[in-house]
DNA sequence: ATTGGCAGTGACAATCATTCTCAATTCTTT
DNA sequence: AAAGAATTGAGAATGATTGTCACTGCCAAT
């Protein structure tokens, strides 16, 4: 129950049939507290269902990107990770700690009130500014976490 | 004159030597305004030099990043791009604007002060939060420009 | 000025995530 | 059941990046 199974309705109102694969990327997916890259998926779907291919995945995560269902991140790493989007995960909107040593990645949502105003504020100050539709954004701080600040003696 | 010199030093005080190419790479991320590849830069010098190699493009890129004397971006079209870092370039920091439909990209500087004050203020309180050092943001909107919204009929 | 060592280089091969192709399978609708 | 469309998986192809290796040029010590 929740928005969180609406998913189903969206594709089938657009054609599109729902099927084994679709269902599982997505439920590995909500399963998951990290950024999957299609392998991951891949791997983890792998035990249980053997027959799902590389490819399909990759086709999968395509359409669900483009039906705004999951969004796909660029984190530097050469290759795309996925997050289900606000709108049908669980997850709220967050940003991003990106460590450059071990690559790894913290999710922050405890935005002070002034953090989503000026947001807010600034988008629409740049869409009027540059006549420019802003559909989302990406906010990421990069650095050193805790354990990499440790290891280096 | 004015900082952007001093890249060399920086370079040779590492014990790295100034050659040709890495001259006349950096010299060409000076001279454009927009979001070099490292075959973009490979055209771009290959009419003068068609001596330069790629693979000296890209050992010299990541030289470059290693050395803080540019920064590498990820937009999404699956291939890095390049700028001279503001220490070492003339371009002040920016934020950027993504049209996701024709990939265009426009740089922003005009930020209001309230927006530099709210970064410095988050950086300091995530900084604290997650024990994380941060050395650089990345914030960017995505949306649809100008022209992409007029040509969608 | 030679020599030895090592940073720097370019051609080419290798890697690896992603996309393409195509024949086979599954749904949906008659 | 049959037609038509959507979906799929295997394997090939692509394309950006990285690795390899033999070669060149620079510099310091002789
Ligand atoms: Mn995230
Ligand atoms: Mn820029
Ligand atoms: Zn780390
Ligand atoms: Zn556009």
């Amino acid at each position: 129950m929740g928005k969180h199974c609406q998913w189903r309705e969206r594709l089938q109102k657009k054609g599109y049939r729902l099927t084994i694969p679709r269902e599982v990327i997505i439920e590995v997916l909500r399963n998951s507290t990290s950024h999957l890259s299609a392998e991951d998926i891949y791997m983890e779907l792998h035990k249980k269902y053997p027959a799902i291919g590389l490819t399909t995945i990759y086709r999968t995560l395509e359409l669900l990107v483009q039906m705004k269902i999951i969004v796909k991140f660029d984190f530097g790493d050469r290759r795309s990770r996925y997050e289900l989007s606000e709108k049908y995960g669980m997850k709220k909107h967050h940003h991003h700690l990106i460590c450059s040593q071990c690559t790894k990645i913290i999710d922050y949502t405890d935005f002070i009130n002034e953090e989503l105003e000026l947001i807010e504020k600034t988008e629409k100050r740049l869409m009027k500014k540059y006549n420019f539709s802003i559909t989302s954004h990406v906010i990421s701080f990069t650095g050193i976490c805790l354990e990499c600040k440790k290891d280096q003696t």
